[in-house]
DNA sequence: CCCCACATTTGATTCAAATCAAATAATTAG
DNA sequence: CTAATTATTTGATTTGAATCAAATGTGGGG
């Protein structure tokens, strides 16, 4: 338990009582290699902090699979429209590699933002990071090469290249899997 | 001043001593037709929330200007990355129009959220606001035909049409001004 | 009110990446 | 350990939008 109240700590202060409310709604869970644990058309219920391993995002676009997003080691997931609007969506998260997750209901949350100005403050500042990281992610989609987008990812994201195919990397770049082969082989 | 109000009141509860406080520290600007707000390679040291008028975010990239994105009434507008980290970027920030804007600094709004649980929840839904309606672009950015991005344009933001000429609404959009000019057309 | 700078349209051509196709390499489940 | 599945590379072709180029339209400052 010890790594969740780290995760929040290293975001803002958690007074004594906060620490309890949380530890007593937070969920440990372990997902299976491949397990997919939100399923398309459904509302996602829970949002899941990683604390080992590594997860996955992604939806179906004509038949071919289109990975939105990772979430590795202190990282957050969940399909956020789905999650927060209480409708479902398209989106399937899965578990790429054997992977520990901490996960809160959306209720818990809620309750947790209403009674702690602090827990109020730890999802605004996540919420502004979340932002910012997409910000950059919707400047590098449109705005580089196959290669650039390739090397902006091994830069921010190594952690994460040689734990999934590169058809998933691909798919996050949002280019084809011949066109990521032929800017690895460097022409 | 009860737009102002009005504004925060539509999004959370906000008490009396904290209406004050608001009251206090915002500052109300009037600003002209084509006036530069933000210029590059500055800090951007506000945050802006628009009462009446449409303000424009951009910068420049090989000669091109890019819309980056618009703020009409009860919208906001800063050049997120340099107003939170502090730190000096590329973009420009204008009115296109004859505008009205209130405005809050780094520092009131820390001392806000420092102060007052109920500002804190009013940062961290704006801010999951601004993420959802970011996340749509670049679904629309990364999936979407030239003319299915502009239908998308026309249904979501039909208020910012007209009032602005098209080339900016093409940078915006990801395409270039003659290929949204050939799908207006019909073609 | 009129002219000029800006905005928009239209046409011809180019090009980068997608698509289509298939061979080769590497995992993994039995 | 091996077959079968999945991942990756490589090649040929197509294509949609960008680029290049230029004509036409228009609105607001003088």
């Amino acid at each position: 338990m010890d790594f969740l109240l780290q995760h929040f700590s290293d975001i803002t202060s958690v007074p004594e009582n906060l620490k309890q409310e949380l530890l007593k709604r937070v969920q440990l869970h372990t997902f299976k290699r491949n397990e997919v644990i939100q399923r398309a058309d459904r509302v996602c219920k829970r949002t899941y902090l990683v604390k080992q391993g590594l997860l996955r995002i992604y939806f179906n676009k004509d038949d071919k699979i289109i990975t939105d997003g990772f979430a590795a080691e202190n990282e957050w997931m969940t399909s956020a429209y789905s999650f927060m609007r209480v409708v479902p969506d398209q989106y399937e998260i899965a578990a790429i590699e054997l992977t520990q997750a901490y996960s809160l209901s959306l209720e818990d949350l809620m309750y947790l933002f209403e009674h702690f100005h602090e827990m109020e403050r730890f999802g605004r500042i996540v919420m502004s990071m979340q932002f910012i990281k997409q910000s950059e992610r919707l400047n590098s989609i449109r705005f580089t090469t196959p290669k650039e987008k390739y090397e902006h990812f091994c830069n921010t994201y190594k952690y994460i290249l040689g734990r999934v195919p590169l058809g998933m990397i691909a798919s996050y770049l949002g280019i084809t899997q011949e066109t990521l082969s032929r800017v690895r082989a460097g022409s």
